[in-house]
DNA sequence: CCATCTGTCGCTTCTTGCGTTACAGAGCCC
DNA sequence: GGGCTCTGTAACGCAAGAAGCGACAGATGG
């Protein structure tokens, strides 16, 4: 219900990546050292981008691993907290001091 | 061999985090709704955090899920590396144009 | 006609995160 | 001493998921 079709990093392969190096998906699969088939399941967004693939991804086009995998992540969080949603409001909420966060370098700003 | 004993995002929760909050081990464990052993694996570095821990853990202190994921890869990723690294150097590295970049969004600055 | 690419399906294998049980040691309080 | 909690580690089983393989039907092109 809440698929929201076209919202995942596959799409960014298929659409962008691929076409600007002139590669089918076949020869992606070939040159990535993957199955045709994963690859085919990480377009369609029906398997994650495992950092293995990232790596792989980021050797075969220049892009950051940490890119695909944090693309990735952003897709499946939402799914994951509505998941354990009720575990989760069973959680005490704390906040941890500022100055801890300074030291564990967890500052959101910038 | 190359382990680095202390490198893991776990440290950071037992040094950091739960002396902060005045938490235990287990308390900590019973608060975030996982077995003591689970976060035990987890502060000793013998397990990753998950996605799904990592929105356990935002919740109970308030630091961001992607945070901890952020954290756990940059652990990780350099051993992944490794374990490919023949395979790598089979895949035949390519540069995306600019401007694609630019339209997936995957700049490097800042 | 034949070769290639495409997208999907089913099956098997392997890894991994997690819970459970169990153990030994340390500290604390009655 | 006896009982309690916390700590750290180990071993087992379960479930999920990532990946490879084989197979299929449809499209396209030499």
């Amino acid at each position: 219900m809440n698929h929201r079709r076209g919202d995942h990093p596959g799409r960014l392969l298929r659409h962008y990546v691929f076409p600007a190096l002139h590669l089918s998906v076949s020869q992606a699969a070939r040159d990535l050292g993957v199955a045709r088939q994963t690859l085919h399941r990480i377009l369609a967004g029906a398997a994650a981008i495992t950092p293995e693939m990232a790596v792989r991804l980021e050797r075969l086009c220049g892009v950051r691993s940490g890119f695909w995998l944090d693309r990735q992540q952003r897709h499946e969080l939402p799914r994951i907290r509505e998941g354990i949603a009720d575990a989760l409001t069973r959680i005490p909420a704390r906040l941890l001091p500022e100055e801890i966060i300074e030291q564990i370098g967890a500052r959101d700003g910038c």
